[in-house]
This record gives structure tokens, sequence and C-alpha cells, in this order.
DNA sequence: CTCTAATCGAGACGGTACGTCGCGTCTTACG
DNA sequence: CGTAAGACGCGACGTACCGTCTCGATTAGAG
């Protein structure tokens, strides 16, 4: 059968097999576009990868863990991007370079934001920006370190996710100045006194 | 007659709170103290409310609307308590008032915003507050009305559940003026202007 | 204590309602006819009978006690006409009786024969012909009184159940016919010789 | 034959008794001994069986399934037994060999015949009688061959009933004579004059 | 005719079993 | 070997019905 032959061409792409985690990521992704995450079963998961049952726990232990994997990898990504932000250099420009890169991947983040895995994804990027926070401490702001972080990435989470839920959304430009005025300045700003 | 009367009073409309509801409830905020949301089971609410499984489900169709019931009701407080904020009349006192009324309760809004409810209760608060903008819109802002109440409250629950989850708690007042400066004065500040 | 003089009143306390009994029998006479007894619930029973749901339990402990009543009166009355048999005097003219009986009542006994009940129906029968034959003992048969009995009465029944199920029925006279040579006269053949 | 080449014999279609469709049946049997199907649970089932509850689901829709699956097998085999008598060929024997058989296994057909599962045995009984009546049709008797099955075959299972119940039982010779003479004869029975 | 007490309807409740669903483990055959 | 296929133990879910109970409303008999 063809089968036999086919197997001749099968090459070892699946050598420590970056083919399956790959296809889990992607399924999981596409259905995060339709449902959210706790009504995805590793069934569908593992059918819409094309990937044995089983096979999912030799990658992973949990539906969780690939929901991490998937998010870490993600805002991996995105917090090297907007690092500078925290570094307080250009803190308009990073914001611009985080919207335009969401704008581009809008497909992928819409999912990530607004799919039910906002939680997942939201721990994650505290996750790291507490770490970050610990390598470059700043003392002397006017609020704690971790509230900080906590509360911009928060934030910006919520801001992202609403705007890639919109129907007409706004421009790039426009929900960096959103999110510089929102999460950004108001951290910064020196003086508490009155506005 | 009497039927008419007796029916206006009979028919179970008001079928308020027999009990089983308050002890529904009390046992659901019990747990939430101990174990995130999605770890606690139908059995171990009812087996601590004292109350019949089955029972259970004869006022709330899921452990969800449960949860959902008890957050409508405390964020409902929670709301009319801070709606001034949104009339903008006199915000820092508002935010003084929230921070108090939590730090009163907080053994509650501990449970409730650091147990695994939390997304419930944005959920509910942002639909009342999203309810409330309905009433009364304000439309000269340099902000998408909707957005800016995403913001407000998902920050505001951010920062409250950071404040509760806090060894040595700042005061109240202290995080009034945090949250004043954080979730309110952003939105409000008039010019988009350089800072 | 008021126990005392209560318990004076209380005599004929139960026999209010006799129409809450006909009713039931009634509904539950009726639902027979429409599907198995085991799929017929006390709720429904009570609904078809117009009757508050507790009351069923005010005047039987269960659901089947309701049949056993049902079927105790219903089988009492055949019993009585078809006592002859058992005494052989003549048996032919019994059956004839019994047919034309049951062929009155057809709905009633096709509801108990094929409805789900039969098998109380027959344990009924059961109890009570057996208490007949402890009260007119005939020894000298070649085979034991109860299994005489139980054969008879079992094939009684599933003979009249098989009548009424016909889209077709026989008549009643050829039913008491076969009845009597397949039910009866096994049972009195003297010799047990060859045929 | 195909079968004799493949594998796919292997396939699922055999997909038979993987020990668990065994345990369950002997699970069932079992407390078919000690107590009235009805009280039986799937749960006991499954715990007598060692195996988990949710997979007696995968193999039987219910509970009543399982007692089909059980009830077809062991009548498949008595029937088979005993379809001589229906052939008239030679029914003193034939039912000789039926009591032999169930005298043999008289645990298992006591359990089956005496424990609440008897009116299931009977519709399996029943049907497959029915279905070997299509087959062999006899239009010049002086009943209805579904008639005259239902008969004996009703009657038949009751006296065995009878005889596995005795403190004392009678010999399977001396059953074969009795079940003979009340279920064998009377349908056989040419003339349906006087006796 | 009124007062009192029993009864009835309505239905909430505790409880038991059901049948379903999904997880994560494990086995088996295959390429 | 690793993989596809899928059976299995487990445990929570939500449903259905049972039999008990409480609560007003109704009604009948005693005064």
């Amino acid at each position: 059968m063809n089968q036999s032959i086919a197997k001749g061409v099968r090459n070892r792409a699946a050598r420590g097999a970056p083919r399956t985690q790959t296809a889990l990521r992607g399924a999981l992704l596409a259905l995060l576009e339709e449902q959210s995450l706790e009504r995805i079963t590793v069934r569908e998961i593992t059918a819409r990868a094309g990937v044995g049952y089983a096979t999912f726990f030799r990658r992973y232990p949990d539906k969780d863990a690939l929901l991490h994997d998937l998010a870490a990898s993600e805002i991996g990504n995105l917090l090297t991007m907007t690092l500078p932000i925290f570094h307080a250099t250009d803190t308009v420009a990073s914001t611009r370079v985080l919207c335009a890169y969401v704008w581009e991947h809008r497909a992928l983040w819409k999912a990530l934001l607004t799919g039910g895995a906002a939680a997942v994804l939201k721990d994650e990027y505290l996750r790291l920006a507490l770490n970050e926070l610990e390598r470059h401490r700043n003392p002397d702001s006017w609020l704690p370190g971790d509230l900080a972080v906590t509360f911009s990435v928060t934030s910006t989470l919520e801001i992202l996710a609403w705007w890639l839920k919109q129907g007409d959304p706004p421009s790039a430009q426009h929900m960096a100045e959103v999110l510089e005025r929102l999460t950004v300045r108001p951290i910064l700003a020196r003086d508490a006194g009155t506005r």
C-alpha cells in the first residue's frame, strides 16, 4: 500500500518530536479561539493536533502545562520587547512597540487574551515580570515594586484584551497612547501631589 | 377576593432565603478561604452548609451560579458605595470609603479576591459597572466609556487583591491614595498632553 | 397531657376520605395502561389523581402498597369466582366464568396483566390461592399441591395476558376451553400413563 | 474462509470479553444469589467485579442490559438443548435433558430463576423461542403457535423455579416427568375431546 | 354560627442511585 | 523504540425519585 512508501518518505522530524509539541500548541490555540479553556478537553486538542491521546501526557503532565508552555513562550517575546518600559528609558516608544507587535499577531493574542486563557497568561506574565523586577530594583518609587508590576501587567493585559475584542478596534498608535497614560505614567508620576 | 390577596402573598416570588441559600453562601465563603474555587466540590459546599447535596441544585444550576450570586450581592454593596467615583464628584473620598469598607470586611474580600473567585467577581463587577455606565453617559472623555470602566474596575480589584495578600498590609488610608492615583486620576486627567 | 385526650378523638382519624383511595387506584390503573409500573412515579400518580403528593403516603407506605392493594381486591374477585376449579366440581364451567369476567373488564385486566404490574398480580394471586389450598387439602394428587397451584395460577395469568394482548382476540368461550385444557386438565389427569 | 486470512478477525469485532464482561456477569450472578435484582446497585456489581464504576457503562448501557446479556447466553444453551421439544421428536427425552442440565447448574439457575431476574429470563427465553417458532412453523395445531410457546416457556420456567426453591427437591427424573405432563403433553394432545 | 382540630395541597428537603464526562494511567499492536 | 488507539480506575457532576417534613388554607364537628 501507499503507506509503505510513505514510510520511506517520513523523515524523522519526530526525533525528540518537536512536531508533536508544535501540533499541540497549534491545536490549543485554534481551540482557544472557539471556546474557553476549561471547556476544551485533552481529547479535542489531540484530535485537532492529529496526535494520539496518550502522547499528550508524554509531553505535558497536564492541560494547564501546555497552556503555561504556550503562554510562557509568547509572553517571553512580549516581555523582552517591553522591558524598556520598566527601565523608564522611553516608555512611549515601548508601548508603541508593544502594541505594534500585538497588532501584528492579533489573531494569536485575541485567542490568548479573550479566550479563557487570560488567567494563565496573566500569571505567567506576572511571574516573568516580577522576576525581572528582582534583578532591577528601583526602590525609590512611591509605591512598592511588586504592586507597580502587578498593576501595570494586569491592566495592560486588560486593555489589550479590550482592544482585541472591539469590532472596530482603534489603531495601535492610539492604543499605545492609552496604555502609556493608563498603565505607565501613573506609576512614574513623581509627585503625589495635586493633579 | 381572598384569592387575590392570598395569591399575591403566597406565590413563591419572594422565596427569598430560607436558610439554605444563606448556608450555601456561607459555606462557599468559608471554603474559598481555604482553597481555590475549582478545587471546591459541590459536595464539600453542601456538607459544610449542612444541606443535602441535591438541594444545592434546587437553588443554583451550578457551582458558578452560587458564586455569581454571592459576588453580585457583595459587589452590589461595594458598587453603591463607590458610585460617586463614576460621577466624579469626589473621587478621593470615594476611594477612601471603598478601602475602609473592604478593610472592615477584609476576611470576606480576601476570600473573594484572592481565592480563585476573582474572575467571577470581576465579571460581576464589570457587568454592574457597565450597567451604571449606560445610565450616566459621560461622552466627553478622552477614552471610551467601557474601556475606562474595564480599566478601573479590573485594576481596582487587582490592587485590592494585592493589598489583602500582604503579610503586613498598608493602611486603608494609604491604599485609598494609591487607588486614586492609579485607577481614577489617569482617567479623569483632562489634558492628554505631556507630563 | 393532651395526648390522652387527643387519642380519644383520634380514633377514626384516617377514615376521612375514601375518595383519595379511589382516586389513587384509578390513577394508577390509568397509568398502567400507558407505561410500566417502575416507570410510573408517585408524583405522576398523585397528579393524575388530583391529590397532593404527601397525601399518597398518608394512605400507602409505598408505591407497591397501592398496587398490592389494587391487585388484592381485583384478584379477590377473580378468585372467589374460580374457586370451584380447585374443588374440581366443574372445571369447565369455572373457566368459562373466569374468562367471561375478565373479558367484561378487559380494560382493567389488560392494564393489570400486560402493563408491568403482572409480577405483583401474580404474587397476590399466588398468595391467595395458596391460602385457599391450605384450607382444602387434597393430598391424593400426583403432584404437590403448591406446585399445582403455582403452575395453574401462573399459566392462567400468562394465557390471559396473551389473550388481552391480541389485536384480534379469540372469544371468551374459546379461551375458556384453552385454559381448561392447558392449566386444569393436566393437573387433574389421574393416570400418568402413556398417551 | 476469509477469516483465516486476517487479523481482521481480531479487530474489534471480537470486542467480546476482555475480562471486564466476564467479571461483571460473574458479579451479577453472585449478587443475584443474595438479593433481588432491583436491590442490586451498579456500584455493588462493579465493586464485586473489581471493576471501575464507569466501566460498567462502557460495556452495558444499563443494569438490565447486563442481565439480558447474561440471560441470553444462558438461555441460549438451554434452548438449543430443548429444541427437540418443539420438533416433537422426543419430548420426554428432551425434558429429561433439560432437567439434568438445570440440575447440574442448579446454583446458577436458582439465582436466575428465583432471584428477581426471572422476568428478564422469561423475556429472553420467549424472544428466542418465538424466533425459533418463526423458522419451524407447525400450523396444524389446535392452538396458535405463539400462545403455545408462551405457555410452555413460562410454565416451564415457573416449574423449574418451584423445583429449585424446594428445601428437599425432587429428582431431575421426576421433574422431567412433571414438566412433560404439564407443559408439553397438553399442547401436543391431538384430540380436544373428552378427558 | 363560631371555634378548634384534623386534613389536605403544595412543595422544600435529605438522601440514594443513576448515568455522563473528563482526566491521567496503562496496555497492546504497529511501523 | 515511540506512537496511535483506546480500555480502564477514578471522582465530580447534574438528574430523578423517594419518603419525610413543614406550612397555610380548608373544612367539619363540637360547643
